[in-house]
DNA sequence: GGGTGGTATATCGAGCCGATACATCGGAGC
DNA sequence: GCTCCGATGTATCGGCTCGATATACCACCC
């Protein structure tokens, strides 16, 4: 499944332009796929070059022109056959818990700063992205309920997850914090390691 | 944060060869990076012309020769550099939750079927690649276990979330799948849409 | 003898990502 | 009026990644 597949799928709802497509992946896909516009222009073009939409250029007032698609017979066909026969991925590519992997090789502050970004990062999709999703819920197929609500599910895990394990990260990392500076250079002999 | 991040990161514990890199890769970062031969080859490469690893030929017995690569002073200070100074991204790129969005456009049971195996892939992640780690888990940094445990916390809410829905989706897209096959052409007006 | 599978290096084409370029218009600020 | 910014809109380029494939050697088993 490719960035084309992706832009049927959209295109089967309703007209589209590149431009458009793309806003509505951030604002429906975001959680879960991206995809810029060096991949959905030459996607598109190669869906009309195949016969699978069609492409319609449309003026506008006071606005740059756009080019709508349309998904024609074929492109629905195509769409289906691939969304059945193909075995669908689910990756995940963090280098955030990279980062964690190699904890060790960096300063304390320098990984709860980044364990304080992705938690803000977390609560921001969670609770402005998902959140605007939930006011349409109504107008949801099951499917895409399916979707949102395995965004809020995974989202709210590794929010609590984050929280429960900065503190501990805190005491391992810097188990000085909370002493006065001048002690820090006396007593600890693994403050120095 | 790129390929050769990750070999640099690897190396900074112990020298391998670039299929040993692969090895430890699937065992260690499975479910949450994955490279390729046909992007580690070609990191050693631009790795070893910029003076960040070496690379040593090593005879063996009864196998192959293989090139084990060391990292240098000049590749952990460059490790250390990217890891401190590139905010990691985090990102989902879902297959699966792209085919639950458009699971209207498709049979029900290619949906029913599609969670079944998702299931049992994050089961077997989490039962068998998972539960291996938990073996060595003595032997793992602080932030080697926050990676680990942040892979059993998502996966143990995304396995509750599938068996939740599971129920509801068969309900809602074969609502007469228990019913005698007597009653289906009767009854139920339902059952013919 | 032949098939399977593990060890090992390497490349190729296709696809994707992020940055960038270019153009038009509305509105904010001075 | 002038300038800058941001939204709308199409498009491409270099670099990176992915998956498949090729090659080779050996152990093991039937």
């Amino acid at each position: 499944m490719d960035v084309k597949t992706l832009c049927l799928g959209v295109l089967a709802t309703e007209d589209r332009s590149g431009y458009e497509i793309k806003k509505t992946l951030e604002e429906r896909f975001r959680h879960f796929f991206r995809a810029g516009y060096g991949s959905i222009y030459p996607a598109l073009k190669e869906l009309e070059r195949s016969g699978l939409v069609v492409c319609e250029a449309v003026e506008q007032q006071r606005r740059p022109a756009k080019k709508v698609y349309r998904i024609t017979d074929a492109g629905r066909r195509t769409l289906e056959e691939v969304l059945v026969a193909e075995d669908p991925r689910h990756v995940v590519r963090s280098e955030f818990l990279v980062l964690m992997y190699f904890a060790h090789l960096l300063p304390a502050e320098r990984v709860t700063q980044v364990i304080d970004a992705m938690t803000a990062e977390f609560d921001r999709i969670l609770n402005a992205d998902l959140e605007a999703l939930e006011q349409v819920y109504d107008t949801l197929t099951p499917g895409q309920r399916f979707a949102l609500g395995y965004g809020r599910t995974m989202l709210t895990a590794a929010l609590g997850y984050l929280h429960r394990q900065r503190g501990g990260f805190l005491r391992e990392l810097q188990p000085t914090e909370a002493v006065d500076p001048e002690l820090r250079n006396g007593g600890l002999a693994a403050a120095g390691d």
